[in-house]
DNA sequence: CAAGGTACCTTGCATTACAAGGTAAGTTGG
DNA sequence: CCAACTTACCTTGTAATGCAAGGTACCTTG
């Protein structure tokens, strides 16, 4: 609300803050997951570091998008299995909504070019 | 020299740096072009603001990426009218395939959530 | 000569992706 | 039992960079 969260609709934040927010939001939107297994996905598919999941699943939790409970394993320490808000459902519709023109807008100027 | 870049292959860094420098060179690839303008351009189709395209350029030029030469106006100015170089050029189709595999492997993610 | 548009540019701030490094739980082999 | 390995969590520091704010300078018009 209200957040003088910059004018958070410039599509040039969604350029560098979305596409990975967006993802996790995806990602996240079909099925429960926690950081590791998400940022092993991302790794693979858009190059993600492990250590940009960590403060990103911090930040997306202190903005209310996604909560978390803890869940034992018999493979090692428990995990943080995160899954969506209400809020992060809103979210991420916004979000891919607005990769879509910002996408489309890209390719307008560079698939044109003959 | 040479890049040294920190491994300037891994998409992440152009999905940051890629998108704006991607279509500034799509813009030059098509016609010569000063600041100002592509600024105008980018500004409408992404938002980009203007004083994001001053330091841009002058990196592009110290990559090798663009030359320019100065031309008088009747209308203000005189401009810096930037071209691409064959780096620059070269950059352009590289980084072009760059978007598209991000851009496909983003949808991919997106898309699919149903 | 003042106002307004064009066109150039710099400084400082905030954001953020990542490398490097660290903690801890469970499994396997000697 | 302890060392090595994997999974899974996390923190700190660095470098990059987009932008707002502010500034300079040229040219035209009234």
């Amino acid at each position: 609300m209200n957040d003088s969260t910059t004018g958070s609709d410039s599509i040039q934040v969604q350029l560098k803050k979305g596409a990975l927010e967006l993802c996790v939001l995806a990602l996240l939107s079909r099925k429960e997951s926690y950081a590791y297994e998400i940022s092993s996905t991302l790794a693979e598919a858009v190059g993600m570091g492990e250590s940009t999941i960590y403060p990103l699943m911090r930040r997306m939790q202190k903005e209310g998008l996604v909560q978390f409970r803890l869940a034992e394993t018999s493979t090692g320490p428990s995990r943080k299995y995160y899954t969506l808000t209400h809020a992060g459902r809103r979210r991420f519709e916004k979000q891919r909504s607005e990769w879509t023109n910002f996408m489309t807008a890209v390719n307008g100027i560079v698939g044109d070019s003959q």
